[in-house]
DNA sequence: CGGGAGATCCTCT
DNA sequence: GAGGATCTCCCGC
């Protein structure tokens, strides 16, 4: 059985969402379904999303959907992408701020045949790589909207492993048309398991950090 | 293998 | 009534 080490607390999560979101990495998402399967990921790439960002659902403010994130950091955020795809966010910061790191891929720990099925594909690789893809693996849907991921019951992060010092590129975010100017992207450097992010500003952004650092 | 379009429906204006 | 924090399939090269 895999060591993911001790549930993280609340006080843990409730930091700026850019500083979460790269804390992120490493980390073990575990979700316990009522059968007793236990299902658990390495999180290798996250973004991050604010309240004075054009990209956040909570930029114009609460809405029905988006009041988790002006909750306590440590709660779920889960909506509806496209009509078709569940996305999770963690929620980051003080109460009342309207911030969230959005979890985009994983690398599969234990429980990978149920997130197979749930997947409808064999291919490992593709599982959990992506924010949609994450949710229909791990059975997450708008029933675990507002869970208490500090709390243990049944949606969880553990300690894990963070990434090597050095192992972790920024780059702008996915699939947004504003708040491109916001590096908030963070994913483990070489990882196998981290999405296949179209579009022009993943490579170029990402070379831009790998230069930087010379 | 890269790009483009359609699916699909909820949310807020 | 428009527009998504996406995914997959189906082209064409």
């Amino acid at each position: 059985m895999t060591s993911a080490g001790r549930r993280l607390p609340r006080r843990w999560f409730a930091r700026p969402s850019p500083v979460l979101a790269r804390d992120l990495l490493g980390r073990v998402l575990v979700h316990r379904l009522a059968g007793g399967e236990r299902l658990a990921v390495r999180i290798v790439e996250t973004e991050a999303y604010a309240f004075d960002d054009p990209a956040s659902h909570s930029f114009r403010g609460p809405t029905p959907r988006n009041a988790v994130m002006f909750g306590s950091a440590g709660f779920c955020y889960v909506y509806l992408s496209y009509g078709v795809h569940q996305c999770m966010n963690v929620v980051a910061g003080e109460d009342g701020v309207g911030a969230a790191v959005l979890l985009r891929s994983a690398e599969p720990l234990s429980g990978i045949a149920e997130m197979s099925a749930n997947r409808g594909t064999d291919d490992v690789l593709a599982l959990c790589s992506g924010p949609g893809k994450l949710c229909q693996a791990l059975g997450i849907d708008g029933t675990d909207n507002g869970a208490d991921l500090a709390r243990g019951t049944g949606l969880e992060i553990h300690e894990g492993r963070a990434p090597a010092r050095g192992r972790v590129l920024v780059s702008t975010r996915v699939g947004i048309r504003t708040g491109l100017d916001r590096p908030w992207r963070f994913r483990i450097a070489d990882d196998r398991w981290v999405s296949r992010a179209r579009g022009a500003g993943d490579l170029a952004a990402g070379t831009a950090v790998r230069s930087r650092r010379r």
